[in-house]
DNA sequence: TGTACATCAGTGAACGCGCGTTCACTGATGTAC
DNA sequence: TGTACATCAGTGAACGCGCGTTCACTGATGTAC
């Protein structure tokens, strides 16, 4: 007898083989579908086809679960935003606008990893791997403006660290107003990926001049 | 006997007299304790001293009182960003960098109420009355920027709406990013205020320069 | 001013449900010799 | 190459819990006359 009627023909023995990873794959399918407050333990075993009991072999906990999700995320986005960014090809000032749509990309892609990564409200002190996850997706973007502003010409520069944060905060606000699928979006009269660019534009521009 | 014994002294008759009133401030404090997932109808019951039944006396389900307080928090916010903007006095400028520290400092104090509001995932198309407090609340901003934009020396002006979605979404990412006060808070090298302050003087100088 | 009655705003018991977690267990796998 | 055994990764039943929701009910309040 087969031993998942509802996965007929995917047969599987006794042991999962890779429960982990389908553990993960059914809480950022269960994330996606209903929010990040909107999955549970036994749901995930459920749909990875196993035993409530099963997962405590691979995680202590939700929060632990949630946060391996969260940590992938963050690892995906730091590619994603460092394959954007291409070392500042072929300008500084191109390079970042791509940065800037692949982030709305990535939220509005992965939005379940992307709530993970950023709603869920984790004490980061209790996930060191996971805050450098975060870490690192982020000095990708402070690098790309340190690039920038020394492009700039001379005169006084703005720090990087704070031009990455202002960048960071305006992709931030519109990805989680405007930028997901999901029924709570707010209704925009232009593409999200449009509003940052001009945004970013503008910035840019303040940031060079005067 | 004292109906309630934790809260001797304070007699209630049968009738709680304010159940509307007492649920929607017991959902704001348990909200503000652990987040918006984070409370339930029977819990908002408990904490107003009443049967778990009682509540449907006011409203439909969960969602509804979060609708109101979400609403309400939008008024209040509507009346904050107001009040700050004051008419553009004594400049446009001054007063619009008000307004940033008044959203800010909106988000810090008032954490559940800012949750329900931007947090929740409402189909908004259910809570008109939500709709257009929200709406209202960014038509401060709207007009703010037109007051902004027009000021400005000649020349091509940018749109007032796509400013006031400019200004908004920096000042909602640097709220959810750093300005919260949970445990899940990102460390910043200054305060939320200074750097949206810095970010809006930026994109300001963006706006008129060129 | 008193009284009958309608309405309102609660009670409290009950229900079915799914969750998180534990437990002793067992089938499958890998390895030492 | 075969076998004994340790380890691993699952099972499935059980538990206590709190939740959302319903129901018939009842105490309190307000109002018409």
């Amino acid at each position: 007898m087969s031993w998942d009627p509802n996965e007929a023909g995917k047969r599987r023995g006794y042991h999962h083989g890779n429960l982990r990873e389908a553990l993960i794959e059914a809480a950022l399918r269960l994330i996606g579908e209903k929010g990040p407050a909107g999955f549970t333990f036994a749901e995930a075993a459920r749909a990875a086809g196993v035993s409530p009991a099963a997962p405590y072999r691979h995680f202590r906990d939700r929060d632990e679960l949630m946060a391996d999700v969260a940590q992938r995320g963050f690892e995906a986005f730091s590619k994603a935003l460092r394959a954007a960014w291409d070392k500042g090809q072929p300008s500084p000032r191109s390079a970042i606008l791509r940065v800037g749509r692949a982030y709305l990309d990535f939220a509005r892609h992965d939005p379940a990893a992307y709530s993970a990564m950023f709603e869920s409200n984790f004490p980061l002190g209790n996930y060191p791997a996971l805050n450098a996850a975060g870490e690192e997706a982020f000095g990708v973007l402070r690098e790309a403006c340190e690039v920038i502003i020394s492009a700039m010409p001379g005169g006084r520069r703005a720090p990087p660290m704070m031009v990455a944060l202002h960048i960071w905060s305006m992709s931030h606000g519109i990805a989680s107003l405007f930028g997901r699928g999901d029924a709570a979006r707010r209704p925009l009269p232009m593409a999200p990926e449009d509003l940052l660019e001009a945004g970013m534009l503008v910035y840019l521009d303040g940031l060079s001049g005067t």
